[in-house]
DNA sequence: GTCTATATACGGATAGAC
DNA sequence: GTCTATCCGTATATAGAC
């Protein structure tokens, strides 16, 4: 699948065309779990799958996920301890979900883009717009999957680096066709422009504070990461 | 206090004459917490007390502050149930012993290197460098409150706010001095290079992966909030 | 100073009623 | 489908031995 999209965009475009955001993402969620929730009427599903997961993100987010009871999330949803179980199979695959949602979305974001830029150059900014804009619409999670990756199983912690480390591929490989002749110093504004993007959801209450828009906020970074090229290598 | 620094430094020069470094921040800590610690022969009290710290980075690393147990610590230490609560009077009591060391440290900085640079450029530099070799200097303990301040006291997580947004202003100043006219792109600019400062310790395995040298490191930052100057609004 | 033993409460998970 | 009741292990913190 591909994006219909102009060759420079903005959020208003991004958000228009986005396969997955906010309001749909309970539905690919369930579909991404069918064989590990019984409960048939799709709309009692949904809603409750809501409740359970935005309650973690906020009860996670106090107290970190680890720490976050199962009574915390029942008192929260509104679920009784019993009725949870019918929705995940323990704490762990609840996180699982969250956390394999999340991979899902950002490994698809480079094929979505991968039509967009004349060149390079274009190319770069749109993939830094695309991983921006993602997070602005999904931003609870990505924050949460960014915060409780270290905590999870050895086997999800290896995705996530493996995640990490794909993104600084994708964003080097640019970096170094967009005019960066040094590939060191290519891998290392990479580095940083990954950690830019990633900031959007990690420090969101300061930008919000700040009152900047999450145009404004990608439009500075593609800048800052222009700024950062064909800089000799010292 | 101020650093005999000259007024372009790197991180050798910078280790030498740090206040705080990975092996006197022990003695620090007793000192900040003379009243809580009633072990007497100090050898034997730095030497649990730095158990203790380093355990818990170990194992809040593994799970989450929270989700980490008094008895997996004393696991950990070898010290006895009984024997921790010699060193600290609560588990949050552990926690706000690290957050405010780290306060402490990064709220030095800027007044360690007050008398730095000739021009608004070099002191931008120069709070840059400071910040990123301190982050090397007490990497866990930076890579920890950054991780757990979410998860503490209101009262705690205030101070990290306040904490935040002082090291912003500080660094929105000089990026206007250095040159960006619109206090907007300042602004966004400062909250950029603070969150690449922070990089170097949330990211730390992926620099060392990247055989990066906090040197390296440093220039790049510095360089890339330089490209990012003088740029027009737009 | 540091230990063992224990008080008291809460954790994840499940069985079985409705 | 969802609930209540409960199993059994573990949590923080402390008391008191040495």
């Amino acid at each position: 699948m591909q994006l219909s999209l102009p060759p420079r965009f903005h959020f208003a475009e991004f958000k228009r065309v986005s396969p997955i955001d906010a309001s749909n993402v309970w539905q690919v969620l369930i579909e991404r779990n069918a064989e590990r929730v019984p409960v048939k009427r799709p709309e009692v599903a949904r809603d409750n799958l809501r409740r359970i997961v935005e309650s973690t993100f906020r009860l996670a987010n106090k107290a970190g996920f680890g720490a976050m009871t199962l009574r915390d999330l029942s008192r929260e949803t509104g679920l009784s301890m019993g009725g949870l179980y019918g929705y995940i199979t323990s704490k762990d695959d609840l996180a699982s979900m969250i956390e394999d949602m999340i991979r899902h979305v950002a490994g698809a974001i480079p094929q979505w883009l991968a039509a967009h830029g004349d060149g390079p150059a274009d190319r770069l900014d749109a993939l830094i717009r695309g991983h921006v804009y993602e997070c602005e619409l999904l931003q609870p999670w990505f924050y949460f999957v960014f915060m409780e990756s270290r905590t999870l199983s050895a086997a999800q912690r290896t995705v996530a680096k493996g995640a990490e480390l794909d993104m600084h591929a994708a964003l080097t490989r640019l970096v170094g066709e967009a005019g960066e002749a040094d590939p060191a110093r290519a891998q290392l504004v990479a580095a940083n422009a990954q950690t830019l993007i990633q900031d959007w959801h990690v420090k969101r209450w300061k930008y919000k504070q700040m009152k900047v828009t999450v145009d404004q906020f990608a439009d500075t970074v593609s800048s800052l990461v222009r700024g950062g090229l064909a800089h000799p290598a010292g």
